[in-house]
DNA sequence: CTGAAAGCGCTAACAT
DNA sequence: ATGTTAGCGCTTTCAG
């Protein structure tokens, strides 16, 4: 048994009113109707079970209520709580959610965005891959109304909600420096487009020179996405075998580095601190428990979706700003200090 | 500057043909269309960088090469992994996706399918809730395309894919008492509905029946979402001295074991072993490196979503069925037997 | 307070 | 090989 359509007009033809009259009633622009007629109507469309087809009223009205989220990779748990945070937003505020994922693939995300256009959505949310400049500007310079999260793009006039990556850096690398390690590498994916990567290296750098180190001191450790990291890990810290702390940039990597250490019988955190974005809840059941950088994924979610939202919804039209959410240090065994608990 | 919608019409006008013949070569239906026509048509698509209104389209054809995906939990990393095997496998095959969350909440599931209804989603995948049997029962009746994925529902004319419990759970328990453990707990969350702990529940039943225990011996802590969970198994501990192993149903409540273990001071895996759901990519760098089964949820995303398509896409409709995937056992120190490595 | 009619952008008979 | 026309289900002027 197939579920037969039931349209507006059938609701209308139970009801003994006119099409327009039901759809007044949906849009509960009671202005103009009486309370009698509002009953019969709403009961037929109890009785029907009728529900408005959004395709049609979209078409008309040229607002879908829908939203699309663009990541660029599924695999980190980071972005699963921004997709709770957005997620619940949305819901909240009455907007369905499309997804799609980039997986940092330039090509895929120009064909993606075109998708959600021609799709009508209200507009996106978006973690860039970045390498994609143009198109940001033509999407802003077009005013279509998108918000982009976590990196940041070369564009004055984009709404953005990031976290402080260079403070989130200095803060991990400031705590190694002032617990007394002098040999501290940074690990960071080869990568020249993606700003959060090119920040943390940043505040990695501000620390060094705030604590009276020299640009000599820096050791930065560049990996290559899709390569065998643990090995690579383990040649770079035979070559330096002086290396006392590692902040590590990216959750993966961590596990990797972990491995390594462990593949060359160091001990962390005496032979070897480590700090690690991002906090997740596994990092305090690790071995060893894991000093890391808290980002407030959630707020992010909910922040962009709130900022997406309000650019279609208010009279007048917020201006472009980049909302800056606060990262947090986590501090546990593996960098050497005694945890706080 | 505003992007001008470009319709059918506009790219019909520019080109000096009608919007049927624009229309066809859109759809690839070049039967009825000469070379030449043909290029005018597409330089004009692409000098007015026309993109379709997929909402029109819809509305006229009935079809949207949507799906809708419902999660219950955005969480658990198990289902970013489903979720990014779903998004591929619509990628490939021209869908787009829309995601929402019911959150274990039936009113919220009920809710969200009638709006993946009204936007007019060609079907679902679902992780059912499992407390709403009648809407299921309902959809079905309907015709509705629909596959439940992970839990399994009281309907013998579901689609759906599913991994196999009772056999995830038999290969854990069963792994605990082949090597010498007496006393081992299931610890399993409160929840009469779930197919998956009661199946989990039975296949550690049927391991210590297969070993030659008897149902004297099945120690059951049971949970309730939402609690400190970790004071709870800790006075269960003390309640249950002699429990040397234990088997958890689910990722988060076995980092709430391992930290109650940890603060009563016992050892891992001498005085308590443990087994635990679900494989990832943290297990083999916790202390101690985790025993787990893991489960294929990229392979039941894929299923899924293949499933669903050939749902509507293949001329004979495929009978009602439910694919079940093999869990895996993946053993390391924290069940006491050597690693394999 | 209510209804008739036009039209959103597209597709598909049915002409030609 | 191409065009004309009639809707898909809804909203919204404009008339009554």
């Amino acid at each position: 048994m197939i579920a037969l359509k039931v349209t507006i007009g059938d609701v209308a033809k139970k009801a003994n009113v006119s099409k327009t009259t039901v759809s007044r009633i949906l849009n509960e622009n009671y202005a103009h109707t009486t309370a009698e007629t509002r009953e019969k109507v709403l009961m037929a469309i109890k009785e029907l079970e009728y529900r408005p087809n959004a395709l049609a009223k979209g078409l008309k009205s040229m607002r879908t209520n829908v939203i699309g989220i663009m990541l660029s990779n599924l695999k980190n748990p980071f972005w699963s709580t921004v997709l709770e945070g957005v997620e619940d937003t949305c819901r909240e505020l009455g907007y369905n959610l499309m997804i799609c994922n980039s997986n940092e693939n330039p090509e895929m995300e120009e064909e993606f965005i075109k998708e959600f256009q021609m799709r009508q959505v209200d507009g996106v949310i978006i973690n860039p891959t970045c390498k994609n400049p143009d198109l940001y500007d033509k999407l802003i310079d077009q005013n279509y109304p998108m918000v982009i999260v976590n990196r940041r793009i070369q564009n004055e006039n984009a709404y953005g909600v990031v976290v402080d990556n260079v403070k989130g850096a200095y803060i991990a690398v400031n705590h190694l420096l002032k617990y007394g390690r002098k040999r501290v590498a940074v690990s960071l994916f080869k990568n020249p487009f993606v700003s959060t990567w090119k920040e943390r290296l940043e505040g990695y750098k501000k620390a060094f020179l705030a604590n009276g180190f020299t640009e000599a001191d820096y050791i930065i450790m560049e990996l290559e996405e899709g390569k065998d990291q643990k090995e690579y890990i383990k040649r770079f810290l035979r070559k330096h075998p002086d290396i006392d702390a590692i902040f590590s940039t990216n959750t993966m990597v961590t596990l990797e580095v972990i491995g390594a250490i462990k593949d060359m019988n160091l001990k962390i955190p005496e032979q070897i601190a480590i700090v690690s974005y991002d906090e997740t809840i596994w990092s305090k059941y690790l071995d060893p428990p894991l000093t890391t950088i808290r980002q407030p994924g959630y707020q992010m979610g909910q922040r962009a979706a709130q900022s997406l939202i309000d650019l279609f919804q208010s009279k007048s039209k917020p201006l472009p700003a980049t909302v800056v959410l606060e990262p947090e240090l986590i501090v546990r065994i593996s960098c050497g200090a005694i945890p706080k608990t």
